[in-house]
RNA sequence: GCGAGGGUAGCCAAGCGGCCAACGGCGGCGGACUCAAGAUCCGCUCGUGUAGACGUUCGUGGGUUCGAUUCCCUCCCCUCGCACCA
């Protein structure tokens, strides 16, 4: 057996031509309702990496698997092709933008043929181009006909490096950095572009709960994000500046309000520092919202608690954030970690107003709120009137009694900032007028608004491109200035998925009808990193169509997975870290097919998992030694016997069919593939024992190959070509036909029987062996294996359905059981003592099959004579010790 | 702190009420094949045991159950996400 591996590259090329010669990928505009799988689109940085493979090799192989199940399949590939990197290697490189995507473009296809991912070329997208980008400004236009469009000023993330806004989203950690460089992020004001995705928050929200095929991390990630929290706005006056709202989940504890805190940027705080050094030295230089020690500074101001009357202090407190809420709170130090520090540094009051809920009868008793704040619901005291009620209940009635109270919702979700300062990117299509039309939606007809030629500058070129800015009104006809943001990428990506439907079409982003059809996706695969962006973008997009544009789906992805990263001796591989593994020199070193069931096999899809040169090389030997079974094969037909052994192998065959299906349903590819490579073994053994029966090995060569054919297609077509005889379980074939078309192998058992007739030879084995171990038997000269006599499964049966309290009676009512005397009784005894655990076994004449068909695994592996027998063809002193499940066993030395 | 997911034999990792001393892989040990090595194949890999047994194990400590690695609670630890969120 060699270990030189086999021709991967002519394998892979010839059939890659082939496939393309073929069409074999396409999907026709026809179909009704093809499953569709789709992974999440890459930047085009020029470069497959392992992450990438991973990716797309998961989806490619269950979008095979779906095709070979019967499916029509949509299972196409695209360029999330705007965004900063290309514009960075653009100056780098002195070319520009658009030609540097489109180089990578061409080397990112390239690779992903060479991988054999089965995609529908014909549907490929790239979001830089105008044929796709004018649809982002159609939608733009929508969206701000449905008035969820919204410019305003706005403080926004500003990376000085990039030279652009930020989402929240992208920036990173407490010290606030970038996500693509880096570098510290800077707040600035601007007038910014917002899509008003909190319009859609509270459904964005409860869906969630419908997305049982999403992981529940994702699902968790998203209402996190969108954060709502019901409560109460209450109006509290500040002497010389009106009411100030604050927010509260808790106003059950409003009367243990005993100090009003302000945000630093709060506008009465800001007032207050015209006339209070002190406020106005704080705010500027000591004021550190990002420190974990809570600041704050008191003012000559006191609010009135709306409840008690009293007049309380008002302090400016870092702690207090202008985005949270209102950014003015009541501070209940008794009940709020938060207050009780800021309270005890300060030295003001803390007042309990909530007792924990006393047991049935009892009083409440006032907790000790000294060292720590009782942050629980309970019961109410020192509170008036309203002592004894329950918190839930006390927050309704102080809703309703207090005046300037009610109920409110806030949404840590914020309204999605689309501009960017950048080039490449899509032009938001408005035209500022300058004789007071404002900002003006560029009308249909004018679409796409086409980015001028790139311009080398350090600011946004597009501020630059003077001849491309100069425009005309579309209202008034007057001179106008064309807005130059672009939008954030994550627009194209909010809505690609619907794109692949229709690409080409130029009349609408999608056709209705189709995506109707097509729509959902069933399958989408992508990193985690985007678990929030832009599937939550990509919800809402789809919500907003359903509203607006007649889409009749809600959410986009029906299944979700986030598949695991591929990792070198347990970290992550990066460029900064150098320890990377270049997909191309796998590929060019042991083939495409290698490095795809290398991975599918390592590990479950949402796993990480490391990469190992010494798995992808057994791989790669797994995979040749399959190769030159097949051929040998194929060569010379083997003339077995339909015999014992092939009954067994054809049970092997039945076996790992049934279970692998099961679990490419389930995408935990690497139990398939360990159930398709244990076969293989077993094939391998079959052949080194005896003569195959011909048509029981090919039939399980078959199965392989088409089991493999998802992960490892081109050497699965090489093989299956070479087997072109109709065989078993696949009639629809015809000459010359693709593995990729082929059926998917069936079993004509279930998995129940095949794990139990497993379980059962190999209870066997084991048990032979420990006999054999344990008596210190050193050369067997004879084995029999026999099976249970027919009455002690009866008896199974009945001590299974039975629930009646002495089984030994029962059993006893049958006369073919009674007549067993003390066999019997001793049997019943054994199954009264294991009563609960019982369960069926395989019948007595299923069970003799089974072990007769493994006995050559035992004659091989002792060399000796195995005989696998009937109960009643031996003494009866040999059956005390055979069960349902677990034949005696008597061994000659 | 809150939320999600985890902690299983030397390592990685399945199981998620009885068939579990616990699948599989790696590593290690022994054997077959070979002049040899590699590859491949066959076993072993908690302890004791001269016939398939018994004993102690699945983060900790409790509980439920005829029976728990599997269910419930306490605590400890890890990973991820969110977080001075009112």
């Amino acid at each position: 057996m060699s270990d030189a591996g086999y021709d991967h590259a002519a394998v892979e090329q010839r059939w890659q031509a082939a496939w393309d010669d073929a069409g074999a990928y396409r999907t026709s505009d026809d179909v009704d309702d093809p499953t569709y799988v789709l992974g999440m689109y890459p930047y085009p940085s020029g470069k497959l990496h392992m992450g990438h493979v991973r990716n797309y090799t998961i989806t490619d192989a269950y979008a095979r698997y779906r095709r070979m199940q019967g499916d029509d399949v949509l299972h196409p590939m695209g360029w999330d092709a705007f965004g900063l990197p290309a514009e960075n290697a653009a100056k780098e490189r002195d070319t520009n933008p658009r030609d540097w995507t489109f180089d990578c473009i061409d080397t990112m296809r390239d690779q992903m043929r060479a991988m054999g991912f089965g995609y529908d070329w014909e549907r490929e997208i790239a979001t830089c181009t105008p044929e796709y980008y004018q649809w982002n400004q159609w939608l733009f236009s929508r969206f701000h006909e449905e008035d969820l469009v919204e410019r305003r000023d706005a403080e926004v993330n500003w990376c000085p490096h990039c030279e652009t806004v930020l989402a929240d989203e992208q920036v990173e950690g407490e010290a606030e950095l970038c996500w693509r460089c880096d570098t510290p992020v800077e707040q600035r004001e601007l007038e910014q572009w917002f899509l008003k995705i909190t319009e859609y928050a509270d459904e964005l929200l409860e869906d969630i709960d419908e997305l049982e095929g999403w992981p529940n991390s994702v699902r968790q990630m998203q209402r996190n994000w969108i954060g709502r929290q019901y409560g109460a706005e209450v109006e509290f006056e500040i002497g010389g500046h009106g009411s100030v709202t604050a927010f509260t989940t808790r106003l059950d504890t409003i009367h243990g309000a005993t100090f009003f805190a302000l945000a630093p940027d709060h506008p009465i705080s800001e007032q207050a520092a015209e006339e209070d050094d002190d406020v106005r030295h704080f705010i500027e230089h000591e004021a550190d919202p990002e420190g974990d020690e809570p600041n704050g500074v008191a003012t000559d101001l006191t609010a009135t608690n709306p409840v008690t009357g009293e007049e309380i202090p008002v302090y400016v407190a870092d702690f207090v954030l202008s985005d949270v809420g209102t950014g003015a709170l009541m501070a209940v130090p008794g009940h709020d970690e938060r207050d009780h520090a800021f309270a005890e540094k300060m030295g003001e009051e803390i007042v309990p107003v909530i007792a924990p809920e006393p047991e049935e009868g009892e009083e409440p008793e006032i907790p000790d709120i000294s060292e720590e704040a009782f942050t629980d619901d309970g019961v109410l005291v020192n509170s008036g009137e309203y002592d004894g009620l329950d918190s839930e209940t006390a927050r309704e009635r102080l809703t309703d009694d207090i005046e300037s109270a009610e109920h409110t919702t806030q949404y840590q979700l914020r309204d999605w900032g689309i501009s960017r300062q950048r080039y490449w990117g899509t032009p938001i299509p408005v035209v500022h007028c300058h004789d007071g039309c404002g900002s003006v939606v560029v009308p249909d007809e004018e679409l796409p608004v086409e980015l001028p030629e790139f311009i080398n500058t350090t600011g946004n070129p597009l501020d630059a491109a003077e001849e491309w800015k100069q425009t005309t009104c579309p209202d008034c006809g007057g001179d106008a200035t064309r807005e130059t943001d672009t939008m954030d990428t994550f627009v194209d990506s909010s809505w690609y998925f619907l794109r692949y439907v229709s690409p080409e079409l130029d009349e609408a982003p999608f056709d209705l009808a189709r995506a109707n059809d097509w729509m959902p996706v069933d399958q989408y695969v992508g990193g985690i990193e985007h678990a929030v962006m832009h599937l939550l973008y990509s919800r809402f997009f789809t919500k907003v169509l359903a509203d607006h544009e007649g889409l009749e789906h809600r959410e986009p992805f029906t299944n979700l997975l986030a598949q695991g990263m591929v990792q070198l001796e347990g970290e992550k591989m990066s460029k900064s870290k150098g320890n990377t593994v270049s997909p191309q020199r796998i590929v060019e070193e042991y083939g495409a097919d290698t490095a795809r069931l290398f991975m599918m096999q390592a590990a479950q899809p949402e796993r990480d998992f490391d990469w190992s040169e010494e798995g992808v090389r057994s791989t790669n030997a797994f995979l040749t030694r399959l190769k030159e079974m097949v051929e040998d094969f194929a060569t010379e037909q083997p003339a077995g016997e339909d015999d014992a052994i092939a009954r067994y192998v054809a049970n092997e065959i039945d076996a790992t069919v049934a279970i692998a299906g099961g679990e490419y349903d389930d995408l935990t590819f690497n139990r398939a593939l360990r159930e398709t490579q244990d076969l293989v073994r077993t094939l391998r053994q079959y052949a080194a024992y005896t003569e195959p029966h011909a048509e029981t090995y090919e039939r399980g060569l078959s199965a392989v190959v088409r089991l493999l054919a998802p992960v490892a297609p081109h050497l699965a077509e090489e093989l299956y070509a070479e087997l072109d005889t109709g065989e078993d379980g696949d009639e629809n074939r015809t000459e010359n036909a693709f593995v990729v078309d082929a059926s998917w192998p069936t079993a004509t058992v279930d998995r129940e029987y095949v794990t139990k007739r497993r379980q059962l030879v190999e209870n066997t084995r084991e048990d032979v062996r420990d006999i054999i171990d344990v008596a210190g038997i050193e050369d067997p000269q004879a084995i029999d294996v026999v099976v249970a006599p027919d009455w002690k499964y009866d008896a199974l049966e009945i001590a299974i359905e039975s629930d009646a309290p002495n089984l030994i009676g029962e059993l006893m009512q049958e006369s073919h059981i009674r007549e067993q005397g003390d066999a019997a009784a001793d049997y019943g005894q054994d199954l009264q003592a294991e009563r609960e655990a019982l369960s069926m076994t395989l019948g007595p004449d299923e069970e003799h099959e089974a072990l007769e068909s493994a006995a050559w695994l035992l004659e091989r592996e002792f060399e000796a004579p195995v005989s696998v027998v009937h109960a009643d063809e031996v003494d009866e002193s040999v059956l005390k010790n055979a069960a349902p499940g677990r034949p005696a066993i008597e061994i000659d030395d």
